[in-house]
DNA sequence: GAACTATATTCTAATAACAGAATATACAAG
DNA sequence: CTTGTATATTCTGTTATTAGAATATAGTTC
């Protein structure tokens, strides 16, 4: 039960569904993600972990970026189906198709450092 | 995207969970689920309006009484999936089966009138 | 080690969610 | 039309969630 909440939680906030949505479509670090979306850093990061927390994304280290990417979700049954039905759910959402149109012109080169 | 929201925050709470849960096994009175998950007849009144402006509850009133019961979700793609995918999740989960297993000892016509 | 940078964490304020008590509403029965 | 009862709504207090600013951490580069 603990489990299902946590995973009903964490795609119960626009911004981070936004987010895996657009991780379904590249590997992202967190400025990138924070230029996509237009908000505070700390806040991306905050959403990241509750994300991770239920087993939706992972991340890797690369230096100093840190790239996040959706997992199959197969920690855990809940996580797993959803992200499945998350590949094609909300595909034709105006505020997602915008999303991911802008996703090839955030390179973490131009956005980050600042 | 609002409406995928509305459904995943619907289902984002305990007792709402434990009422769909309890609903896939009977139609049920207010004041039934009161007694069942022993909390306040306006919280269960206000978690009903929730799930059922999420679709994935409905009602229909005899007299006094108020009877939920739960909806295919037809209402939303995303309601309909996870109704589906709930009726065998949790299912063995000790919180919903020790819950179930009350649920035919609890009669409206002895639990309400107070 | 010092300076720099991407990310995480902490701090603080604002808003949303949840609970129960009190009240209002709707229907039933006399 | 008055009384009673099941449910809905409002009111109030409490806790959880979200956000950004400020700070801390980790790793890179010189």
């Amino acid at each position: 039960m603990k489990n299902f909440i946590k995973v009903m939680k964490a795609l119960s906030d626009t911004n981070r569904v936004k987010i895996v949505k657009m991780l379904q479509h590249k590997l992202m670090c967190v400025c990138e993600i924070q230029e996509a979306l237009h908000i505070s850093q700390s806040s991306v990061s905050k959403h990241l972990k509750i994300l991770e927390e239920a087993s939706l994304v992972a991340y890797k280290k690369d230096g100093l970026w840190v790239n996040y990417y959706i997992t199959d979700g197969m920690e855990s049954p809940y996580a797993s189906s959803l992200m499945g039905n998350l590949r094609h759910w909300l595909e034709n959402e105006p505020e997602i198709t915008d999303l991911i149109k802008r996703l090839p012109h955030i390179r973490r080169e131009e956005v980050c450092r600042r």
